[in-house]
DNA sequence: CTTGAAATACTACTACG
DNA sequence: CGTAGTAGTATTTCAAG
């Protein structure tokens, strides 16, 4: 019934590259492993080990390899926005006053402070940063943005696109 | 091994609770659990049950109360996208021809399924769309761009904002 | 309706082949 | 990598606040 396991050794034990590794170095049954925790992390070791065909302890080993390499960067639980009332997702656009260092490293300390941030990146284009935060409602958020955002330093314009419907948001890439 | 269960009536304080649970009927100990299972689920119930002052089995019913209502949308594992091959990201904003449903449901469709596309949001302002892809380098999102984006239904402009530097991004908001 | 203690079933984990 | 054995955990049962 079970077919040829084609389980090439990984022959990682190069003893010289703890650190780094890449999507390179990954064979079929540690891709399967990563697409499954991707999609449900709570599922045991063992139902794991079936379904990647594998015994319960090599999976196990495999998992641990890949949080250790850093390739895993965490477990976590999803929450439900709206249940857990930050209903409402903007994303806003900024531009600062000058693009010196100084100015992109104060807007960058004060920027992760901001009470629902959930992301904020410098871009290329008309705005130097992107943010997307998420508040409770449209009032929660223009107090949010009245109080705090306008007063971030350097600041020089903020565009706020409120969000009308989230057609999809995953934290799942394909490998 | 999931077994199926009977879903237990929500009601926490009376019998007086509407349908959906929210935050509002989180107690303190609920909240501290969602802290904990927000920053690593990993952890084992045994040791969550200690964090929070409880017994094991009354935290259990807990977690899983919540994941049954809802509130926990599911755990799973962070892969970092760098290491996965995927360290590039660009958010583009979308432009349709028309602003009619059906093209909005034409567009949604087959947003979907763009590899790499993490975030895709129905927003006001001069934009349409705004959608967030991970892919390996701008020669893959190049590619991406030419073979995929600009022939997404529908669309009339498409501008990419390219991430230069990740200041922020995380799953958790605070409770 | 929720909690905690004890008992059972299962799983994670280790040592070894 | 797999098998077997041990330690620890998840999960059920049940009594009580």
């Amino acid at each position: 019934m079970n077919k040829i396991k084609v389980c090439r050794p990984p022959a990682r034990q190069a003893a010289s590259t703890p650190a780094a590794e890449s999507l390179q170095s990954l064979d079929r049954i540690d891709r399967a492993i990563l697409r499954q925790l991707q999609t449900d992390a709570s599922i045991s070791n063992v139902a794991l080990a079936a379904k990647v065909k594998l015994s319960a302890p090599a999976c196990l080993r495999r998992v641990e390899r890949l949080k250790e390499s850093g390739l895993i960067r965490g477990v976590v639980a999803l929450i439900d926005p709206k249940s857990a009332g930050a209903g409402m997702l903007v994303i806003i656009g900024v531009v600062l006053d000058r693009s010196t260092p100084e100015s992109f490293a104060d807007f960058e300390k004060a920027a992760q402070t901001v009470p629902g941030c959930m992301e904020c990146h410098v871009v290329t284009g008309e705005f130097d940063y992107f943010m997307t935060i998420r508040t409770r409602d449209s009032d929660s958020f223009n107090r949010l943005h009245a109080e705090q955002l306008l007063y971030l330093p350097g600041v020089r314009q903020i565009r706020s696109f409120m969000v009308l419907k989230e057609i999809l948001s995953t934290t799942r890439f394909p490998l």
